[in-house]
DNA sequence: TAAATAGTGTCTATTAGACAATATTAG
DNA sequence: CTAATATTGTCTAATAGACACTATTTA
């Protein structure tokens, strides 16, 4: 059991952490970085925070060590702190999203993805940040950009609506889905045309902007 | 400068601190409750964790010693943890948003309502705290049963629509504004009737509960 | 009576979902 | 050609804002 005590006397948190939700989009799921236990319990990629650090700082350390990702979106989700939380000792954590690329290299061999909305059994209260995290990221899904985690430079309308699917665990009409995501004036047209595989060559898009940026608000159907 | 250090050697946290964002309505404003420092600055009530304290428990307390509130509603912020951000040392803080009623007592001297929107000086990072939880309540305005904080047991709507109107910082048309709060389902008619001033008396409402609850999301505009 | 507040009804522009129809590629 | 995917266009129901009009109280 890890303690602490602060120069005043009194009983101190035994350590800062942060554990990050790491998600992406593969295939028509959305999936989670997750290690994998001696006793079979999944748990977030997570490291201690080092004094004097920011706790965003400790979050990207924390994802360069499983990934090669340098600069991913990365949003807080908050301070997990009930007692007992960490059975080796008072340690806070502060919980992180991170959205990346499915391409996104994983390092550690221990670490892999699954299902984001699958049934695993976790250590720590890891369920419940997961489960923050999938609340986040289907809340803002119609509202921002967060997708631009996900999704590359430059993409096709589908692939968007592939990504929108999966966080929103969904399917949505391609016309309707196209329409609908040009209206929120987040993503533009760079003229380009992909084709490739069977059907009408697709016009090729990006988003307006790489950074966290609010759209014209979409009341989507998420779910079924 | 408070330091620790933990049983493994590290340094550690000094200590775990809660910020709360206290936030009423009084007459038409958005109300926050602060301290006034000796330097002028404002500062949120706060306290320190205590060990194998719940983080939500710390928040009510800070806010008891301040108010006469005991059951307010309270939902998590996030953390605030830069390097720096208490002079005390390193102390992060994770920061809380209370809702209570315009009545509530404010049982410490040094502490009053200011407007949550006025430019004051705050100390520490409390300005980025405060505007976090004027975003949150905007945004959750009417997508829930947020409200549920500053309004009684039962009210007319008229009551219902200058909480809203204050939290939103706009005006919303009487009749639009009741259509569209029953249309949320979030709140129910007691049947009872309110006359008193001039004017037709008004039905009287209660939230159907007075737990968190989303309803039947709306998209109003917020602002002017 | 007038003034004030509450509540009903209606009109319109916007929007989300569904889906028909057309366009353009690979094989 | 057919199958597959992309894209345009249309229809409808729901919704938000505006506002006219009615209802009921106090002074």
């Amino acid at each position: 059991m890890w303690t602490a005590t602060n120069s005043e006397g009194y009983p101190a948190p035994a350590a800062l952490a942060v554990d990050v939700v790491v998600l992406t989009v593969r295939g028509q799921e959305l999936e989670v970085l997750a290690n994998r236990g001696e006793d079979g319990r999944r748990a977030l990629p997570g490291v201690l925070v080092e004094a004097g650090e920011d706790p965003s700082a400790a979050a990207r350390r924390a994802l360069v060590e499983k990934t090669g990702i340098d600069e991913p979106y990365l949003e807080q989700l908050g301070a997990f702190a009930a007692p007992g939380r960490d059975p080796r000792g008072w340690i806070p954590s502060i919980a992180w999203l991170a959205l990346v690329p499915p391409h996104a290299e994983v390092r550690d061999e221990r670490a892999g993805w699954v299902r984001a909305r699958g049934r695993y059994r976790w250590a720590y209260d890891h369920r419940d940040i997961v489960a923050a995290a999938i609340d986040r990221i289907e809340g803002k899904l119609w509202w921002s950009n967060v997708a631009v985690g996900v999704l590359g430079d430059e993409f096709p309308i589908s692939a968007a609506r592939h990504v929108y699917e999966a966080i929103a665990a969904t399917n949505y009409d391609p016309a309707t889905f196209a329409r609908d995501l040009k209206a929120t004036g987040l993503i533009e047209p760079t003229g380009a045309v992909r084709s490739g595989g069977p059907g009408r060559p697709a016009a090729i898009y990006r988003f307006t902007s790489r950074e966290l940026t609010w759209g014209a608000g979409r009341r989507k159907r998420v779910h079924e």
